[in-house]
DNA sequence: ACCTCGTGAGGTTTT
DNA sequence: CTCACGAGGT
């Protein structure tokens, strides 16, 4: 394969120096990805390495399967085997649904069925530990708990040992938390995202076959961003390496952003005493970006001490200096910056360029301001990031009935369950249920058993626990195959699983409610989607589909078929049905999506649980669909990508630099870094702004703001002012605001206000602000979607039926009739459009804020 | 048991 | 503004 002459000497270095350890300092832009690929074909292609040998780590599934197309368009023709190109977590899964049985001891230990602890779990079980020591969740919060647990692990600390070292009571009592924690996750056979590294290594440690099935394997391992990895990342790097030392790490110390997480700068600032003969290389010639945007981002990140340094250069000269725009406010912030983009996308419209545009901001809460500006222009966007399908209430309902089939003893999932939709198992029952499994040291489910086989609740209570245990039960069945064998031996029921009830047969059901120590005697032998069976052919060639070679039981039921079935039998969608709102009915598509991916899952040959490891695993990255011309994303999430036209918004200390950061000088220079890492996204544009007062929540007073201090590091002569309306002057009517002027007259703060209400009195203009109701480029379709994704209250717009003319529109003093608190005088107006929120003074009953549409307020 | 409303607190980044 | 929680009504 030839490469030479489509590298520099640098990276072509990178790609041949194949064996003993070697280090990829590759700065921004720099053709790092390139690299890695040419690299990959060249072990096949030229050295003919066979492809299974060769581990590709990354950070996002994104960036795996972005590289594993690169690679396979390149060599893919020419071999029959692919490399492994995955994910940390991942990779650890796969090792652990293969192996982890290999941990157990005396029968003890978690089982190749066990499930992935997302956030939202991790709390739950937290609160609940926090509730059950008695613990108020106002003085330690559960959050706070989880990071100082997830600090310590991603430090491979254990319990004891933070314990130990503890120095202030309050640490010595998260000590107690995280061994309890540990604990319930063990008894439900939970790992959270933490110990699949954890676990993982001391698998390879533990194990010494396992360990050496995989160092024989992997013959070359490559690790990208590896400023990013943690200890437990990097432990297992070098044991996959093995004796060999065939390790390839590539990353570069100025976009280390994610140190919060455990991130280990030392792992690549230490590498060569780790690796002593490791070589070292420096890709320091930028591909992407103009002189400008590589010099502004480079003199601010040249602010921080902890570094080794480097000049990245470019020979991309000229183009246009760094724009900067200081807006009023936030709004105007991000109407600018839909105006500017508009304009540019019309631009590239015209001279068939390729535009692509981002928005890259601090938080994820700011993307607010500038999807209400995108919509008024018109203009389709997409977000990274936020809510994703996963997290979404019923998507996340029926995961987890999906999980109790697999594992009942996941007591979180169980919780989450069993009495969605409500079916009569309240509080009370609960918390007998929550007690018993306290003093037997069982899980949840176990506990279940037991109080329906000892009575020890009001008749009621059990006969509910038993409804929801039939459910549960037939959908293991099915999982299992053996429903028609279930159905004959549990009596006289229906032939088909109808969703109604089963009559309830008391004294015939007889489950196995094993303890969780007892390893999940329930179904071990009849769940055959386990990988047991294949597991141990070590010796085969692995490749991307060796785990999803071990097909289902072709007697159980599928994934997608366990959904419809618990869909249907908890009537799920019935009740969803009977809601009748848009709300419910975008819900009900969305399971109907789920179902979609289930079935996509199965044609992929995956089993149930590696449906669940991907509903687990799939991150706000992936999300990015390079088909979008606009994107929004927080900054972490733009690492890896660039865009011909970046805005980086909201340089205000506070917001970024982030106040939390304010008291740690390691903190601020990370922030920096991150600062680095968004100007570096941009290819030939690059607009940076503020606003100069910035609304923080609903208050009424925007606040007044402090320039970044990152702006103040960007040499004055990179940068270009493009418009900035002057803060004194009465009337602002820049060239960019003719359309709409109204929103960026800021004479001074207190009218901001009142000249909503203003605009909104001539109806023309309030017209003109209706919300854009076509489609975006996101999993989002609808506003309504979007909206209520958000939890904010908001109804589809009717295209057909207009907003009745009588009921809203109304304006400061006019009277009205409300048909509960009598006549009023509205007293000032908020927003516009279905949004409008609207206070009328009532003589008797005061000053009520209410929102016009819903109000029924009639004109007097 | 469940729903609705009012209150109070808190709001980084994410595999 | 948004979330979580508790009080009160049904």
């Amino acid at each position: 394969m030839p490469f030479r002459d489509e590298l520099n000497p640098q990276q072509r270095e990178a790609v041949e120096t194949v064996e003993g350890p070697l280090l990829i300092l590759a700065g921004a832009g720099s053709g790092k990805t390139r690299v890695i690929t040419f690299r990959i074909a060249h072990l096949i292609e030229n050295l003919g390495v066979s492809a299974d040998r060769i581990l590709a780590v990354t950070f996002t599934n994104k960036a795996a399967a972005e590289m594993a197309e690169r690679v396979d368009r390149m060599v893919g023709h020419r071999s029959f085997y692919k490399p492994l190109i995955s994910t940390f977590h991942s990779l650890c899964v796969r090792m652990l649904r293969r192996d982890i049985e290999k941990l157990q001891i005396n029968g003890k230990g978690l089982t190749k069925q066990f499930v992935i602890y997302d956030e939202a779990d991790q709390q739950q079980l937290v609160k609940g530990i926090l509730r059950r020591l008695g613990i108020d969740d106002k003085q330690l919060k559960p959050a706070a708990v989880l990071s100082r647990i997830s600090y310590a692990k991603s430090h491979m600390v254990d319990p004891q040992e933070m314990f130990l070292q503890s120095g202030d009571p309050k640490t010595e009592r998260i000590a107690h938390i995280y061994e309890a924690y540990r604990k319930e996750l063990a008894k439900a056979n939970a790992l959270d995202f933490d110990d699949l590294l954890l676990e993982a290594v001391r698998l390879l440690k533990a194990v010494p076959e396992v360990r050496e099935h995989y160092t024989r394997r992997f013959q070359y391992v490559l690790v990208d961003e590896y400023q990013d990895t943690n200890r437990p990342q990097y432990e297992l790097m070098v044991m996959l390496a093995g004796e060999r030392r065939n390790v390839c790490a590539v990353g570069d110390e100025d976009q280390s952003i994610y140190s919060w997480r455990g991130a280990d700068i030392r792992n690549i600032l230490e590498f060569e005493r780790d690796f002593p003969n490791a070589r070292i290389i420096r890709l320091e010639q930028n591909y992407r970006s103009t002189q400008f945007i590589l010099e502004g981002a480079s003199a601010v990140v040249a602010n921080n001490l902890k570094r080794k340094g480097k000049r990245l250069f470019t020979t991309r000269q000229g183009g246009a200096k760094i724009g900067f725009y200081e807006a009023p406010d936030g709004e105007n912030e991000a109407l600018f910056a839909a105006d500017y983009i508009q304009k540019y996308l019309r631009k590239c419209a015209e001279e068939g360029n390729d535009a692509r545009a981002a928005v890259l901001y601090r938080i994820n809460s700011q993307s607010r301001l500038f999807e209400e500006a995108l919509r008024r222009y018109n203009l389709k966007y997409h977000v990274v990031g936020g809510f994703s399908f996963y997290e979404r209430a019923e998507i996340k309902d029926m995961i987890s009935y999906v999980k109790v089939v697999q594992n009942p003893h996941d007591s979180i999932a169980l919780q989450r369950v069993i009495n969605t939709p409500a079916r009569g198992i309240g509080k009370t029952t609960m918390e007998v249920l929550e007690r018993v499994a306290l003093e037997t040291g069982m899980s949840v489910w176990g506990a279940v058993g037991e109080a329906i086989e000892k009575q020890l609740l009001p008749n009621r209570a059990c006969q509910a626990l038993k409804n929801f245990v039939e459910i549960i039960e037939d959908a293991r069945a099915m999982a299992a195959g053996t429903y028609a064998e279930r159905l004959s031996q549990t009596l006289k029921a229906p032939q088909e699983p109808k969703p109604q009830l089963v009559a309830p047969s008391d004294d015939e059901i007889s489950f196995d409610f094993g303890s969780a120590d007892d390893s999940f005697s329930f179904g071990a032998n009849e769940t055959t989607f386990d990988l047991a069976a294949s597991a141990e052919g070590s010796g085969s060639p692995e490749n991307v589909t060796d785990e999803a070679g071990s097909k289902s039981d072709p007697k159980g039921a599928s994934t997608a078929e366990i959904l419809k079935f618990m869909i249907d039998r908890t009537g799920y969608i019935k009740q969803l049905e009977a809601e009748d709102t848009p709300e419910a009915f975008s819900r009900i598509e969305n399971l109907r999506e789920l179902v979609n991916a289930a079935m996509d899952s199965a044609d992929r040959g995956e089993t149930i649980d590696q449906f669940l490891d991907h509903a687990a695993l799939v991150s706000d990255a992936d999300s990015y669909d390079e088909r979008a011309q606009i994107t929004l994303m927080t900054l972490h999430a733009a690492k890896g990508l660039e865009f011909p036209l970046v805005f980086l918004v909201g340089l205000e200390e506070g917001l970024f630099p982030h106040s939390r950061t304010f008291n740690d000088p390691d903190g601020i220079e990370e922030e920096r870094r991150l600062c680095y890492v968004g100007m570096t996204r941009a290819m030939d544009t690059l607009v940076i702004s503020r606003a100069r007062y910035r609304r923080r929540y609903g208050t009424d007073m925007p606040e007044a703001s402090v320039a970044s201090r990152f702006l103040e590091e960007i040499p004055e002569h990179l940068i270009e002012d493009i418009g900035s309306p002057r803060p004194r002057t009465s009337v602002f009517s820049g060239t960019y605001y003719e359309s709409d002027s109204r929103h960026y007259d800021y004479e001074n703060e207190d009218q901001s206000a009142r000249y909503r209400g203003a605009g909104n009195r001539a109806g023309s203009s309030a017209r003109s602000a209706t919300p854009y109701t076509g489609p975006v480029y996101n999993s989002i379709d609808n506003i309504a979607d979007f909206f209520a994704s958000r939890g904010k209250k908001f109804t589809r717009p009717k295209m057909q039926v207009e907003e009745p003319s009588g009921s809203v529109g109304f304006k400061a003093g006019q009277k009205v009739r409300h048909p509960k608190y009598g006549e009023g005088t509205v007293f000032k107006r908020e927003g516009e459009g279905e949004d409008a929120k609207i206070s009328v003074h009532f003589p008797r009953h005061g000053l009520k804020k209410l929102v016009e549409k819903y109000a029924q307020l009639e004109r007097v």
